[in-house]
DNA sequence: GCCCCCATCATCCGATCGGATGATGGGGGC
DNA sequence: GCCCCCATCATCCGATCGGATGATGGGGGC
């Protein structure tokens, strides 16, 4: 018996890696190509027109960034999975792409196998994950904390860490002492610490600062 | 008129180098070496026998590292000239060496001429640093702090990162909350910060914690 | 339209911090 | 023997912080 083959869309802004993935996956039994994008909008569109039951995609696209791409997907087009092909797994869009709905995350410089298996399991709904960054996601869980500092937070925390005190960083800032009061607060929270020493160390750890 | 030889002392751990170094400078006019050494103390014994106008150091070895042996040396001997040669200039050792006497700094892939050149500078009296080294000593009297923090101070600002308030520092080290601040004080003054969250960020930044 | 998040602001108050000042004992270098 | 650095401690006090509590307006998602 014979199973209709994955069909399989990729996406990535090198002509080669696109080329080189379309023949592997070509040549190879159970999977069907049905289209190529360049960048994260295109592949939107090519997907919703399409229909493939599994989105190859890079991260690091111009024009479009791979992370919005993956929540416009999974939001459009429930049914198909993204699965994240990336040159590095220290990737600093690797929680957010999964966040965004990525159902795995893979290492370009993976073996052919590797990649098969990883596509059909993708297309059946299951979790694909490198080590490296399942490790990185279990430490993410341990430590609930949201990491995710807005833009305000995150500048507020970056003169918080060169020693300026709360009513000069407002002064800069141009907004209230109880406004920086309050998005300390919020990093406290989001971090998990008690004071900004340890705000700033925490920051440094994930590679927030620094 | 035929000047005489500069004398040579060759201070390191790899035989291979010790000959390399003997051949450059053994086929080269101008210049004589004396003798070999593998280890600091055995160098700073023959320095004080051979009575060398220059000292070929590497830094790291075994039994007897390099710094002390520059700072016997140069006690000892005065006369005598250290010229460190190392492999990396990213050394961690290569701020304490010159602080030790080494009248130069040499990376060990320089090209031969180079080797004669600094050699000769250094016999002369003069100081021999690698442009990355160079560079490096600037900053170093730009930014005057003493940034060598004591391991008690290394130890509280650890804690101090770790988001506790001096009395549970106090409580953990079995000290008194007086002397958290005093050492906390110092540790502002070396790092030329006004507060905890500014030195736990220098203290990052210069690779003192993280 | 409702809900959530973000950025903004306010008030109150106990806890903690940092600066100033001064002091002691021990170890290492000259 | 003297000097310097380090680790230790003490007291005083104004400055700053962090927690609690509550509130508003705007933007984006469902």
């Amino acid at each position: 018996m014979t199973e209709p083959p994955i069909t399989l869309l990729i996406v990535d802004d090198h002509p080669v890696v696109r080329h080189g993935l379309h023949g592997i996956f070509a040549s190879a039994a159970g999977f069907e190509v049905l289209g190529e994008a360049a960048d994260g909008v295109t592949a939107v569109a090519l997907a919703a027109r399409l229909d493939p039951d599994v989105v190859l995609m890079d991260l690091r696209m111009p024009g479009g960034g791979g992370v919005e791409a993956i929540r416009d997907l999974s939001r459009r087009n429930p049914r198909c999975k993204v699965l994240v092909l990336t040159t590095y797994d220290t990737d600093s869009d690797t929680i957010p792409a999964i966040e965004a709905g990525a159902t795995g995350y893979l290492l370009k410089d993976a073996p052919r196998d590797e990649l098969f298996t990883a596509v059909r399991a993708a297309a059946a709904g299951r979790t694909v994950l490198s080590p490296a960054i399942a490790a990185r996601l279990v430490s993410r869980v341990r430590s609930p904390a949201t990491t995710t500092l807005t833009a305000r937070e995150r500048e507020i925390l970056r003169l918080v860490a060169k020693g300026t005190p709360n009513r000069e960083v407002a002064a800069i800032l141009f907004i209230s002492e109880a406004t920086v009061k309050s998005h300390l607060t919020h990093i406290y929270a989001k971090l998990n610490v008690n004071d900004r020493a340890a705000a700033v160390a925490t920051a440094y750890d994930r590679g927030i600062l620094g």
